[in-house]
DNA sequence: AAAACAAAAGTCAAAAAAAGTCAAAAAATT
DNA sequence: AATTTTTTGACTTTTTTTGACTTTTGTTTT
């Protein structure tokens, strides 16, 4: 079997006991498979990306980690507005995709108001208006995947 | 548990019966805790940041102390952070900020989350890192605001 | 009162402990 | 044969730990 395919099936391997995030050390688990430390990076990085439902947070240094979070099935709302969303949003879309979320309590209010108060165009005056919209879009996926964790 | 973390924790326990401020022996702490005097120093210097709401004092000699105050309420600790941020910031201090006030828990989990993944340079691909460093700035300022609100 | 000593805290840089990056080489797939 | 994926390792960056040395303040001794 192939080291990859090794590594990405130990980590899922951790998640079982149904918690929804796993924590490993780089160097420790490239010691136990026997493989380099970048590998590790490598699987994660094609393997455990956000399109297929993972959000990877680490740190460096004395005591560093590598934190695999998953997300739950319950955030399906979450992603498939996600899916919707193009490469480009105006603020009236985006707010109206907000308060959508936010008036199904899908979304808390604090989050709500972080988020809208990204959304505004007044944000971006020094960008085009293409270019703002597409921003918009790349903020608003990223805060919307920050949020299902 | 990595010992700046002990360390912090420790210091931040001290504050829990509602009073702003502790008194601590450096010298003491390290003892107690099993590590050399000058980590408290690091603790203090990269935690207990004025950006955070903490201001130190201090005095050598015999019966010398470290005083740690605390800004005594959240809104004031966000407020001065606010204050200190020009009209740019890189990635990597925008994220430290906000870690550290998730870390002293000024700001919940989600929200730290939210307002990380709004800041990754990877969001702005599109422009310039000049203008990515200023729109940075807004949106950190804009959510840290929408945050207290 | 001055000098000497002791008891703190401060500073700074080196070492250690992680993780990240990137590109070349190797292996697998099409 | 060409293309894509995987493996490897050298090099970088970040964060923490450690310790030697300095400075400041308080206490004792002369």
């Amino acid at each position: 079997m192939k080291m990859s395919d090794l590594i990405a099936d130990m980590i899922l391997d951790m998640f079982d006991d149904g918690s929804s995030t796993v924590q490993i050390q780089r160097n420790d688990l490239a010691n136990r498979l026997g493989c380099v430390p970048s590998q590790i990076n490598y699987v994660i990085t094609s393997r455990f990306t956000p399109e297929a439902g993972y959000r990877i947070e680490s740190r460096r240094g004395g005591g560093g980690y590598i934190l695999i979070t998953r997300a739950e099935s319950k955030d399906n709302a979450i992603m498939s507005l996600i899916n919707s969303i193009g490469d480009s949003i105006d603020e009236r879309t985006a707010r109206a995709h907000i308060y959508n979320l936010n008036y199904q309590s899908v979304i808390d209010d604090k989050a709500a108001k972080i988020m809208l108060s990204c959304l505004s165009e007044s944000n971006f005056r020094a960008l085009d208006s293409e270019q703002s919209k597409r921003i918009r879009a790349i903020l608003l996926k990223k805060m919307l995947i920050a949020y299902i964790d």
